[in-house]
DNA sequence: TATTTTGTTTCATTTTTGGAAATTGTGATA
DNA sequence: TATCACAATTTCCAAAAATGAAACAAAATA
């Protein structure tokens, strides 16, 4: 890892990075692995490495098959990464104006944040004939091909901007996808100008979405899109929904 | 907590286990906690409090508002969720046959399984109609209110069944929850001659239910069910649905 | 400005950890 | 079924880390 920082603190919680790498290395990996694996994959002592997986099944993190004797990611887990989506106030408010915004469009409305250089969904209103069950939202989008996405680098300064952009190879998702670093650029410029951002079946196809950033004071507090499939949307419909966004947009950043 | 267990381990990841603590406490908080909160909620000191949430900080687990000093739980933890659902055999072998049920039924399939005496929600298919964004389930459903839990709870044995009936109150979400005990225990008599189990509005005003469980060789893997608007099943539909449910149940429990 | 509360650092003491080695499964193979 | 090979588990203690009292700093409040 990174050993740039400088390494004159005392340490804590050793066992809890070893924990962690613990977790990572059963969420990374592909087929369920065994106590040598990652005694091996990590560089420590099978006692070690045991005696940890002991604890975290205890506490519900891993799950172990007692038959087969591999290691699984534990469903505890769960309800903190729920928690940790509704913990973002960003979500609380801008709940009811993106609810009004869905029953406006009788489309689907996403809020995201950004983590990782990646969009997560916190939040997704379907339109209201569809049935609701209670459900968190953890799915990431990339940032250069999704209307949220494409929302904040247009608001990312010039520095972070090219940051972003020597990290992350434009791989195209669909034949639509901009992956050409001179029309990316000019993309963000204009969606820059227009306050609205489109992703026009570049993300998936057949799906057409128009972002929104929503900031205050500089600050990025994160995205929110209307998404319909391409062809509901014509002309007419995509200049409303323009303008529905942005009153959203405005009426959220005022709230914040 | 349970000190039935005989207590002779040598203690482990001791760490870890405070960890948890804090990270429960952070799920549970209605309001971002303080270090001084926390302290005194888990009996710690300061400083030791504050050092593991340092660590919980460093590697994502918890978020620190700087400006606040008050902890939240970090967008890290997202992923493990993911992947714990994503681990379970039974939503990789039941999925296809989900989508045929799907496109069968044109209404919504769902999976869960067992946390807790809760139904957690593993998957969701929605009707081919709607956009599908990458997403994850997490919600819980009651056992005694839902299709899911009921097809369950009708295949658990006499003392599991009463079990589960002494430790929850049944209480009403929609006018139609089946709030008596004599009532459940007779529903769940039916729901184990027919095979299926039908939530009525039980769960949700003007949803019906219709699930059914996933079981082999006595051991329970989870239930699927068929959501749909109370309007849009008639009783022919329903028996349709009735059908499919149980060509699809054996189906998946064949190739398990 | 004084006072109280909350967060942070220090450090000696106590407790836990880590892993080598021994032991116990657990299959596979002859 | 006996033998072997390898994975999982337990033992144990030197080495390392955690703990919390106390001192200190910073921020909020009176």
């Amino acid at each position: 890892m990174e050993q740039v920082k400088e390494n004159h603190q005392k340490p804590y919680g050793t066992v809890l990075i070893k924990a962690k790498d613990i977790l990572d290395y059963l969420m990374k990996a592909d087929d369920p692995p065994s106590l040598a694996d990652m005694s091996a994959a990590l560089s420590s002592s099978k006692p070690t490495i045991l005696k940890i997986l002991n604890t975290l099944d205890m506490i519900g993190f891993v799950r172990r098959d007692e038959s087969t004797k591999r290691y699984y990611l534990g469903t505890e887990l769960i309800p903190y990464a729920k928690k940790a989506l509704d913990s973002f106030d960003i979500a609380k408010v801008a709940r009811p104006f993106l609810e009004t915004l869905r029953d406006e469009t009788n489309e689907t409305i996403n809020l995201g944040i950004v983590r990782n250089d990646k969009i997560v969904l916190v939040e997704k209103l379907e339109s209201p004939n569809s049935i609701k069950l209670e459900s968190i939202i953890g799915g990431t989008m990339n940032m250069y091909s999704s209307a949220m996405g494409k929302a904040l680098l247009a608001n990312y300064s010039r520095k972070h901007l090219d940051d972003y952009l020597e990290t992350h190879k434009l791989k195209p998702l669909t034949p639509n996808t901009i992956t050409s670093l001179p029309k990316l650029r000019q993309n963000l410029k204009n969606i820059q100008e227009m306050g609205v951002s489109i992703d026009n079946e570049e993300n998936q196809p057949e799906v057409l979405c128009l972002g929104a950033s929503i900031m205050k004071a500089g600050r990025i507090y994160g995205a929110f899109s209307i998404s319909s499939p391409k062809y509901r949307v014509n002309k007419e419909r995509q200049s409303n929904f323009i303008r529905l966004l942005l009153n959203t947009q405005h009426a959220i950043e005022q709230t914040l």
